[in-house]
DNA sequence: TATGAATGAGTTTTCATTCAT
DNA sequence: AATGAATGAAAACTCATTCAT
């Protein structure tokens, strides 16, 4: 049972997390997908995830900072590809929308109203994990105004936090139009971003 | 015994969904209650829950639906008393501070991410529902708007859809710093409802 | 609660009786027929049951002994009204075809195979009852025999175990004929009571 | 575990028959006997039977009908042993003697008075294997008369359904005689069979 | 090591019976 | 006397977990 080495997984293991991952994805529910189902969405037998894991709520909650952990690296990595305050900020924005269909977006449960909280009782012994991501996701923010900043875009002068909030209220917002663009039939997509961009604008002006 | 408090549930229905929102309020997963602890939140026996809904789905989704009803109006009448943008802005962002230990706020769930839909199955034939307290929340925002705009708070010149945006950003931004409070030691929540209210000002003027 | 005088029923009891039998007649199976659904097809509350009877097994068991009774003392009326053995014997498989439909019938239940015993416990109660009605039957059948010896249609020297062995095998033949109808497209209602009586003739001639 | 004993169960699902068969034979009525019972009886646990059957009344039904073709193709294979008409047909009666403790007989169901229809709702499913069985059993009398005229011993002149009557009604008289032994004590089992016989003779010669 | 058949604890659900009105 | 709302004991059924293979 050699479970595992430092912060990487056996094939097993990444098996039965993508297999959560892709049940979730597939819109079952957390609380009540079965064991039976994850198996054979893994591809392996019901007693192996009990070589790996000691309950259902581990296999879960583990799969769950697994994927977050990954989805928050590919965020970043693609923001920071963007050298300029605009397409940075429009990039985060491509990045919500690509997840869309995804209900368990990652960005979903760190950015927006903490009903993060209300998941399995066990991520709280996890806590200190989903605490870093949202600090790395706030230091991307920081640069993100910081370049702002050096392009003259941003010259308000005010608190971090106002500037920050004003980061994340608008992508808050943006999350709203994704997840109801069936009753802003007269706002596409580019349109949404821009709006949001323009308030972010002007709030940071 | 009176049959119908309203024109809608009898005393026995009321009892159940006050037991169920009791549960959730106290931190209950919606979908981890059992049909026994509902009961005896309710102080009724088991079968009379079977006496008035179907099944344990059942009884949660109008539970909760009961709740987003009175939530949502009594919000609004709170609202609605208040005779200036500012206070009436101020006012909501007070409600939102009421309610944050619930985890099950009405707010979180109709303003924010669509987790709702994540919500239980049953509730897709109650969808309508859920449309008609989203609208009657746009109008609520439509006549902030334009409050504001009669007391000279509000010139810029763009679009309905930008205007609902910048007031729900705010409110989602709002959202986040309450449910994380304990990460901005620094930031009371009146200096958090002013950063708001500036962001709004700055946004739509 | 002035319970019942000799062997007769208050109209409350006979209004029960008559659901249980008429719920049994619509095809309900008497051990799965709920109180609930005893109680509208009653027209009576549930509780009122509960005044007249002790259980749900003694509502059920009384009622079928009383159908018994009724049915039993009707066939014997109509069979005794025959004066010839002929037009008896016919008149009684014509019974038997007038309460096909009736699954519930006695005479299935009284003649044939036995399966009575299955029936509610309770039952063992009042077995001197059946075992009353099946010794008229006897009786009945008794002077059925005479009346064909009298005619000098029966002529054979046997027991009088054989001559009522001869009836009753013949009267479950028919009546399961009579189970059976659609398998035996060929032959009428007429011709099966003909053959029957062909059997009879022969096996007491 | 050989998973498939012949062609059609699993090891599991004969031991839950076999324990629906005994608690029936042991005097359960199909209707009320519960899973744990079941489960009991079987030696299998509660949750085991549900791997095998989606309900209860699937499990009860399979299990009869399990039972009933075993009984048929024994009855069958020991009528069929015997070589003469007199000794085929006396083995049929001894058949029956011998099933008589067992209120759950097939002979009963099949031959009788069509109470099997009352069986469970589940069963309508099966009807064509009944119906396979019951034209079976119509073979075997066939043969059986084939024999007797070949035999000299039947000599009438009358139609197959006759002479099939003559054989089921002689039966079904004698499981009256055997369901109501007590009643005829200056009878015994010889006596009875010998008369049912006698019967049979007469109305075919 | 990997498995899935087996299981019973714990769930949902039913319904005979009670009892306040 | 008549009722049906209320109930909990007992039933059906589910599924996380174990363990023999």
């Amino acid at each position: 049972m050699s479970k595992m080495e430092n912060n990487t997984y056996t094939d097993k293991e990444l098996a039965i997390f993508n297999g959560v991952i892709d049940l979730i994805k597939r819109g079952a529910n957390i609380y009540l997908v079965t064991v039976s189902e994850i198996a054979k969405a893994s591809g392996v037998g019901k007693g192996t995830i009990y070589e790996y894991f000691r309950t259902k709520e581990e296999v879960i909650s583990k799969a769950i900072l697994y994927n977050m952990k990954r989805e928050v690296e590919h965020a970043i990595e693609r923001v920071e590809q963007k050298n300029n305050f605009k397409d940075r900020y429009y990039e985060a924005l491509e990045i919500i929308v690509e997840n869309f269909d995804n209900k368990f977006s990652t960005i979903n449960l760190l950015l927006s109203t903490g009903n993060f909280n209300e998941l399995y009782e066990y991520m709280i012994d996890e806590k200190h994990l989903i605490a870093a991501y949202t600090s790395r996701i706030e230091s991307i923010i920081d640069r993100l105004l910081l370049m702002g900043y050096e392009e003259g875009i941003i010259t308000i002068e005010e608190s971090q936090y106002y500037k920050r909030m004003v980061i994340i209220s608008s992508i808050a917002g943006f999350i709203n139009y994704i997840n109801n663009r069936e009753r802003y039939l007269d706002i596409d997509t580019q349109k949404a971003m821009d709006l949001c961009y323009k308030m972010v604008i002007k709030a940071l002006k």
